[in-house]
DNA sequence: TTTATCTTATTTATAATACAATATGAAGGA
DNA sequence: TCCTTCATATTGTATTATAAATAAGATAAA
């Protein structure tokens, strides 16, 4: 990452300042720059980025809402430690795939969709509401038309899972929304060398099928199946890799 | 210049004026003092509370990467719906527990907790290092003390599930720190009263045994146990409590 | 020497003010 | 009716000044 001094040269930071220079440092803190550097104080980062304090001051403010920052008097600004980052949140994710694709990254997610998933669906099957389960038939319908060739088979796959999360009727689930966007997209970046690029139409179905008998044990069943799929799949491509070294 | 203002109209925000107006009016949006109010504008805001304008936009940053609101130009600002809220954020959490005790928002946590701990558990048996076990035993051995009469047995069992995150050696299980510190904190305002205060100690070693011994199966099974109970206990209970009605 | 206290300098925290950009809705004209 | 224009409210950005906090160095006391 490099940042340019003159005022001339100015950096693009959008049509927002506060909101690009968010942006931008939020990438370079993840993705390392400032691993063996000292984070810069405000008047310096204004400077660099040629902007006013006020929108480094509110940058600042939001890095620290999302853990990546913490800022005192004398002191000065400093990265959190990694543990800190709330890892979930939507603009921590992105930038955490601003760097090289990372097989052990989309393991990270993968192992926390086994987690999360298979129990939605549970929770789906044992509380989804009329509503819920349209959305649910639409997002499965739209999957079978994109398997024949019409739209895009990965957002449809996406809404499916999503809808499935949001049907689980406990908000706390719905967080994962991002995570598993995120997840899906990058799971075709290597998935399509290795497996099938569409998703399983039938297996899908099955989970459909099971919230809608209202059965809890068969809905996690079904999705504990897809989602421990792509993990394994997953693993032996890590091992794979190994061996090659 | 500083100007003196008179101390009976000035609400308390504490040392530093931005945290204090976040930690504020976070709590006034969860517990839904605004729902049916229009948000305040920047300006309205500074007057209310006796701040300047730039701590209040601050603030409202702040709130803003948490999810809570969204401003734009002559629009003003505005509470996000629920579904946004980054809900596992250390602030938010603690705000959703600042109202009225809820026995629905305990199970919700819960609910997740089962998803979650088990497979962490699972993933410590693979991956725990040396320390990672000695952290763990560390804790162990605090419950058995608390249990004896030495220190709080809440905080010890909250270090012992935490750790076991920590294991897991995957980043994003960590990211549930607060939740099941929040969840095990407020679990026993009302568990006291129904099941035993101090935590199972049998339950809890058979997880170590079972991550000592590397054998994730049983190291799954162990944690499901203990959380599973949980959240049949929270579901007896709200059926005592609908049938009350 | 060691400890405690004071001083200084650096950086964030807060305030105040001015103007720019943007989006809403009303007014006016074709 | 529809389009354009203009007034207006609200956030966005810049600038400057001062306060508060604290780390580090200097000084004094034991």
């Amino acid at each position: 990452m490099h940042v340019e001094k003159e005022s001339g040269s100015t950096l693009s930071l959008g049509r927002n300042l506060t909101v690009g220079l968010l942006d931008h440092l939020g990438k370079a803190i993840v993705v390392g720059y400032y691993d063996n550097k000292v984070f810069p104080t405000e008047a310096v980062l204004a400077e660099q980025y040629n902007v006013s304090r006020s929108v480094t001051r509110e940058a600042v403010k939001m890095l620290t809402a999302k853990g990546l920052l913490i800022a005192r008097p004398r002191q000065g600004t400093v990265i959190q430690p990694t543990l800190q980052w709330n890892l979930l949140d939507k603009d921590v994710l992105r930038w955490l795939l601003e760097r090289k694709f990372s097989l052990r990254l989309l393991r990270q997610f993968t192992e926390l969709r086994v987690s999360v998933e298979p129990k939605a669906a549970e929770l789906a099957a044992q509380n989804a509401s009329y509503e819920d389960l349209q959305r649910m038939k639409l997002a499965f319908e739209r999957m079978v038309r994109a398997d024949g060739g019409d739209g895009d088979p990965t957002l449809a796959d996406i809404d499916f899972h999503i809808s499935i999360l949001f049907a689980s009727g406990n908000p706390f689930y719905y967080q994962f929304q991002e995570l598993i966007r995120t997840a899906l997209k990058t799971s075709i970046q290597f998935t399509t060398r290795i497996n099938q690029a569409t998703p399983n139409l039938e297996a899908h179905e099955n989970i459909m099928k099971a919230i809608f008998d209202r059965d809890p044990k068969r809905a996690y069943a079904a999705m504990h199946l897809i989602v421990n799929d792509v993990l394994l799949v997953i693993h032996a491509q890590e091992e794979a890799d190994k061996r090659e070294l």
